[in-house]
RNA sequence: GGAGGGAUAGCGAAGUGGCCAAACGCAACGGACUGUAAAUCCGUCCUCUUUCGAGUUCGAAGGUUCAAAUCCUUCUCCCUCCA
């Protein structure tokens, strides 16, 4: 089958192994390693598609369980499509619903056939399946759409696990047969596993003898640390496909995106840098800074001296963290551009490390100056 | 001039004899946030102490009581209405 989403591997670091590419959407090519800003109701919060296309935002994430449920696929499909609906002409790709089914964890029921659950808009029951999903998925109009799955903790018992990404790969296979807009939207495969390594093994086989567009490695960054996070980054991506596509889902720290580039992983997305930014902190190249504390109330200079975005061009941190105190819109808006532009930029950074092959350099160079050594392995 | 109401922690506001260092809200201060139920959530917030605890508070002064933010007396200030 001809797939509309294509990965070219350009390069491979040459200590490290680190892959340079490009994702082939029909909405433009993206150089890969990159990162993906979360757009869950067809809006990336804070952000107009005009600023995300200054910054630099190539492919961004919107989802499958909040736009069916407001203002529903059908209304999308009648406007044309996400892209249009949007205003968003460069990538899109919506997550199929697994993970809500996982955060909105307090009533649901999970079957064979799909999973029974409750909108957390009203309460009433919901049920969606792998073919559902991918239905609404089609309707929605993303250039990648994602597979079903069930995303469980990462500390969940072997045997659950087990019978986890079982029932994950038939609804895997059942999306594969639901999906009927392979001309110009492809599908990626889920693998979950948790910290077992010999079901993450399996469940990549499973899912890497279909034939999927591109595979995601999910059930990470869901309270586990980063060294157990790397560990299985480790031993997984060496058996995904050099040809296709390796997508992290929801890892947005600096050290992991790195450390997971190190590690051959493509793509990535996260809330993180826009929902930090509407609590008030932002990713700066000399580490965290909270711009709601009181000592940034005579701080004039601006967020990030390295930083080549519109907030720190224009503004200072004294004027961010006013913004932010009086709880005014423009101080969530310019802390989203910020932290968007941090990390779509430190991925151009990541992509020229490879190109020069001094991918361990610039991270050492970067860690020096952003603190790695933090108390906890999670802060980022 | 007369009648009435009121003064509680940074602000607003409960409390009207013991369970009050004093609810709650706001502000302030700190923290969290990873395929977004998030412009959300958590903690601190009289002083000292890491904790236990100790010490000073409820306009001021005096009094009643085993015990007072709460009752009594006087004073100060504020508000409303009538002249």
């Amino acid at each position: 089958m001809e797939h509309p989403i294509k990965y070219h591997l350009t390069k491979k670091e040459k200590h490290t192994g680190a892959r340079l590419g490009k994702l082939e959407t029909p909405h433009g090519t993206f150089e890969t390693p990159m990162f993906m800003p979360v757009g869950t109701q067809a809006t990336v919060k804070a952000m107009s598609p005009e600023e995300l296309k200054k910054i630099g935002s190539g492919v961004i994430l919107s989802n499958t369980y909040h736009l069916w449920l407001r203002p529903g696929s059908d209304l999308i499909e009648e406007a044309g499509g996400l892209h249009k609906f949007m205003n968003w002409d460069q990538g899109i790709l919506t997550d199929s619903g697994g993970f809500q089914v996982f955060s909105l964890a307090d009533s649901r029921e999970i079957t064979e056939e799909g999973v029974h659950f409750r909108s957390h808009l009203d309460g009433s029951k919901l049920f969606l399946t792998p073919e559902k999903s991918v239905q609404i998925q089609n309707e929605l109009g993303a250039d990648i759409i994602m597979s079903f799955d069930e995303c469980p903790p990462f500390d969940e018992s072997y045997d659950y696990m087990k019978k986890s990404i079982e029932r994950t790969t038939r609804w895997a296979e059942r999306g594969l047969e639901a999906h009927n807009n392979w001309d110009k939207q492809g599908l990626f495969g889920i693998v979950q596993g948790g910290g077992y390594k010999d079901l993450r093994l399996q469940h990549a086989r499973d899912l890497t003898s279909m034939d999927f567009s591109g595979y995601s490695i999910g059930g990470l960054s869901v309270g586990e640390t980063h060294e157990e996070m790397y560990e299985v980054l480790d031993y997984l991506t060496p058996e995904l496909p050099e040809d296709k596509t390796r997508y992290l889902m929801g890892v947005g720290t600096p050290a992991a995106l790195i450390e997971s580039v190190i590690r051959g992983v493509d793509i990535f997305d996260c809330v993180l840098p826009t929902r930090i930014a509407r609590n008030g902190a932002a990713m700066t190249s000399q580490g965290r800074v909270v711009i709601k504390n009181a000592k940034f109330a005579r701080d004039w200079s601006p967020l990030d001296p390295k930083c080549d975005c519109d907030t720190c061009q224009n503004y200072s941190k004294g004027y961010l963290r006013h913004l932010i105190k009086t709880n005014e819109i423009l101080g969530m808006r310019l802390l989203s551009i910020h932290n968007l532009r941090f990390l779509i930029r430190l991925m151009e950074q990541v992509r020229e490390a490879i190109r020069e092959d001094n991918l361990l350099e610039f991270k050492e160079a970067f860690f020096e100056e952003y603190g790695y050594n933090e108390p906890n392995a999670r802060t980022f």
